[in-house]
DNA sequence: TTGACTTTGACTTTGTTTGACTTTCGGTTT
DNA sequence: AAACCGAAAGTCAAACAAAGTCAAAGTCAA
């Protein structure tokens, strides 16, 4: 299949340069023969957060794709919160999670407050109180993925 | 690219002037072998306030551009910047200025990084893209409450 | 045969580069 | 002075160069 073979290549040249590599996807497109958004399309669809890649991009001349791919084997500890997060999470069960990574030393004082308070009702009080907890646990694991 | 080379020599004379400079907008596009007013676009898109520079300018023969890096002191700072977010952001903006916090020391490495993945788009990316510039911004304010 | 996953391409949004035209300033000429 | 001139910088829209979005159509296994 053409996304595999895509998913793929994409993990060879991460491996190849250590972890982290920018492409064009316009580029990579013409070499592979398919269209720019089958790329798009597999970056959604495999290097999701949820398997420990970060993607970021630019658009315009000059734009480009950047993806990242987390240690997980580094940090268990991490990755079990990670995937006890699940896919919603209320403000208390969110505190619970922080005292302990702060208690097990994982985060400071100033990190613990300023991710409870990314984390809080207050700061996300523009969200439907349903869609609050889904947001609140995405937040959460997009910040562990950034402290791996 | 080339606004990022020329954004990035601005950088490093404003490195090795201490933070203020003149500059002649068409003797630099000669020297660089581009139209002057690549160089404006540079200055508006790159140079803005929100990043903490401050840019004036003189017409007329002899004229020049006046570029000043400025660091405000933490107080008017943290209150400049509420006022400055607004009630909606969308990640450029929240990234320009992250880098200007983190330039100026008001946050750490792993400060900045962990509140650029709680602002990202992948994070937020339950919200509609509307409502997603809103609560970015109000979860950047809380993050800028608990800092002080 | 249905439902999840893939593939495609038309259309949108964002960012860059360029050049023609306008405005402003300082000096010179009347 | 007032008018004029040339040397700056400013403005703006068009052309170009990416990446993003989305829905329709295709595929395949249960």
């Amino acid at each position: 299949m053409l996304a595999d073979q895509i998913a793929k290549m994409i993990e060879e040249m991460l491996e190849a340069s250590g972890g982290s590599l920018e492409l064009q996807r316009n580029e990579m497109a013409g070499r592979l023969g398919c269209v720019p958004s089958q790329i798009s399309y597999v970056l959604t669809s495999r290097f999701t957060p949820e398997r420990g890649y970060i993607v970021e991009s630019r658009r315009g001349g000059g734009g480009c794709i950047r993806i990242v791919r987390k240690q997980m084997h580094r940090d268990e500890y991490l990755m079990h919160f990670f995937y006890a997060i699940g896919s919603a999470l209320d403000e208390q069960e969110a505190r619970a999670y922080l005292q302990n990574l702060h208690g097990n030393g994982f985060i400071t004082d100033r990190e613990t407050a300023l991710i409870a308070a990314s984390l809080s009702d207050g700061a996300l009080s523009d969200v439907t109180p349903e869609g609050r907890r889904v947001v609140r646990a995405n937040i959460f694991k997009h910040i562990l993925l950034s402290l791996m």
